[in-house]
DNA sequence: CTAGGATCCTGTCAGC
DNA sequence: TGCTGACAGGATCCTA
């Protein structure tokens, strides 16, 4: 669940309100959810937190690093009790933004000098591991992502595509060693606004494809990041409902029988792709038929980003 | 090597 | 009401 830019979005929050914060206490209240010894990083000062694809790692002054993966239901909430109950929450959205904490999704506690991070997750997919800064290269999955779509050029992902044909480009796409930082979200909007069928298989895209995917996984994934992923704001509006940051920017994830936004003509279907819950519009994103011959938009356009 | 499905875990929702 | 199965914003492991 949370996405590349949900997790930019922690990023940026946690390193303006943790960043120089010792940590006083480490409270393990799901074994599962913490790899390593919690008194190792006691009474070590967050230096800096960087991003990986998905996982979090936030720096420490003793050599040691926190690498945080939130999978499908991680959050991470900050709270700061000295000023009026301040509360900076992000990840996946849930009533845990604005509960009391911690409770029975609290799997950790850190314990800092002027707040509290509370790392919540329903499924327990998602954990919090120590390793050595140093070797936070080396850890499995940070070594294996790939580029962020930003990075990589249209030859570098044709290539990929071509070495797995048969495979459905969704699922080519959502595997970050291939390309990193889309999720089931991105993936779904990034091939709309490519006017893609998620199930085409990946060996029949043309290099003019890849470079359509990489622009648009660039322009919805900057667009979130901009409007600042998913957070307690967009979770609770100012007149106390809830809201959906979904409404941000997508056209057509969890928007199954609404008009489509691009051609007004068809409604957006829900179906089963690579196992996930997958979202088109019939009409733009036809299987077969003429999508080889002329009318979609080619070359790569940059996006700038500060990343 | 690739491709597809099962699996980890808790919670919610639709349908009977 | 209570039960059952499907599903969920991820990644890995296992099989063919």
């Amino acid at each position: 669940m949370p996405e590349l830019p949900e997790v930019e979005t922690i990023k940026r929050g946690l390193s303006k309100l943790t960043i120089k914060q010792k940590i006083k206490n480490i409270k393990v209240l799901c074994e599962k959810s913490f790899i390593g010894n919690p008194e190792t990083v006691k009474d070590a000062t967050i230096t800096k937190i960087r991003r990986f694809g998905k996982a979090l790692v936030i720096d420490l002054d003793n050599q040691k690093s926190l690498m945080i993966h939130l999978r499908m239901t991680g959050q991470l909430i900050y709270d700061d009790k000295g000023e009026k109950n301040k509360r900076y929450a992000a990840g996946h959205p849930s009533e845990n933004f604005i509960a009391e904490l911690p409770n029975k999704q609290t799997r950790v506690i850190l314990e800092l000098e002027n707040g509290t991070i509370y790392f919540n997750d329903q499924r327990k997919f998602g954990f919090i591991k120590i390793l050595a800064t140093k070797e936070v290269n080396k850890d499995p999955f940070i070594k294996k992502l790939a580029k962020e779509p930003w990075q990589m050029t249209p030859e570098e992902l044709y290539e990929k595509l071509q070495r797995h044909q048969k495979s459905c480009i969704k699922a080519v796409i959502l595997d970050q060693t291939i390309i990193t930082g889309l999720g089931n979200i991105y993936a779904d909007e990034t091939l709309f606004l490519s006017k893609i069928h998620p199930s085409t298989k990946a060996g029949t895209l043309t290099k003019k494809d890849a470079g359509t995917i990489l622009n648009m996984a660039d322009k919805v994934m900057n667009l979130s990041i901009a409007s600042g992923g998913s957070t307690l704001k967009d979770y609770v509006k100012a007149d106390g409902t809830r809201g959906d940051y979904l409404d941000k920017f997508a056209k057509v994830f969890n928007k199954q029988g609404q008009p489509c936004p691009a051609c007004g003509k068809a409604k957006i279907e829900k179906i089963k792709v690579a196992g996930r819950g997958t979202h088109i519009c019939p009409n733009c994103q036809p299987l077969t038929g003429d999508r080889f011959e002329g009318g979609r938009e080619s070359g790569r356009t940059r996006q700038e980003v500060s990343i």
